[in-house]
DNA sequence: CAAATATCAGATTTACTGAGATCG
DNA sequence: CCGATCTCAGTACATCTGATATTT
């Protein structure tokens, strides 16, 4: 019988409650939550965007990017506009305080995988990476495509 | 600026997400939870215990404890009597069914995990497991000891 | 009319909190 | 009286379902 505590799948399931803790925590304390992050830096990266595209990006909800733009919104850091060329469309941009705010969140949330992987060395940490992301190339092959859901 | 599908808090939670599903689809075709798993491997390793015990050699909470132990006890898989020696206390008891019913559940479980490690080879698995309990004898400490909460 | 978009309300699940009753 | 145990009810959070209105 092999122990619980060694099995892969409940390994995985215990370290990613450690990092879920750390991560909504250390973002708490700046008055974020990890939508916002996910959202402010996929803003940051491509751009303007629809609702619809924005989930389909980030894997967020349609229902809950409502909830989470109302905040971004109420922040200050995203705007959102009817888009002239589509009017069911909303086009979220990302504001300049928007641009600040994604880079603190970004270095908080740098800040905080360091104190996940602190008991390893940097070889360990890029092993982690590669292993944990073979894993999902094969369990998600569907990821940042159309269609997802 | 990070690609929030590089963080290792991300990867962790995917995969621990993509772990889950397997495990609990998996246990759902044979009518089981992780649950029940959880439980009868705890019995069979370290026999019969109080409710209270179970939840600190487990994680599972009490509250949790009540609704699946019914289960167990409905599958005659476990037998839960009072404590003569202490009358809050019940003592709960794997039957012979719930010892066949274990073996069950681990040759399922060994199944699942195969899945779920299906893209490494055995250097790279043994190496996963030794990195995320490096993590977790970090991040919680105290698993396995009194006192847990 | 079908499909896409945005919004809202509510169901679902896991984990936890709080209150009660009983007992040591 | 305090603390441990068991049970039940309900909360909190993220996720997902379903319904509706609008537009393409």
């Amino acid at each position: 019988m092999t122990r619980v505590t060694t099995l892969p799948s409940w390994l995985l399931s215990q370290t990613a409650a450690a990092a879920y803790r750390l991560v909504s925590e250390g973002l708490a304390e700046v008055g974020a939550r990890g939508y916002h992050y996910r959202l402010l830096a996929e803003l940051m990266e491509s751009g303007p965007a629809s609702q619809a595209e924005l989930g389909r990006r980030t894997g967020i909800h349609l229902s809950d990017m409502v909830a989470a733009l109302n905040e971004l919104t109420d922040g200050g850091y995203v705007r959102r506009s009817p888009d002239p060329a589509d009017r069911r469309r909303n086009v979220v941009t990302i504001t300049p305080a928007g641009r600040r705010r994604a880079g603190d969140l970004a270095h908080r949330v740098g800040e905080i995988q360091d104190e996940l992987l602190a008991p390893l060395n940097a070889k360990e940490r890029a092993e982690l990476v590669r292993l944990l992301g073979a894993l999902l190339d094969h369990h998600r092959p569907a990821v940042d495509q159309p269609g997802l859901r």
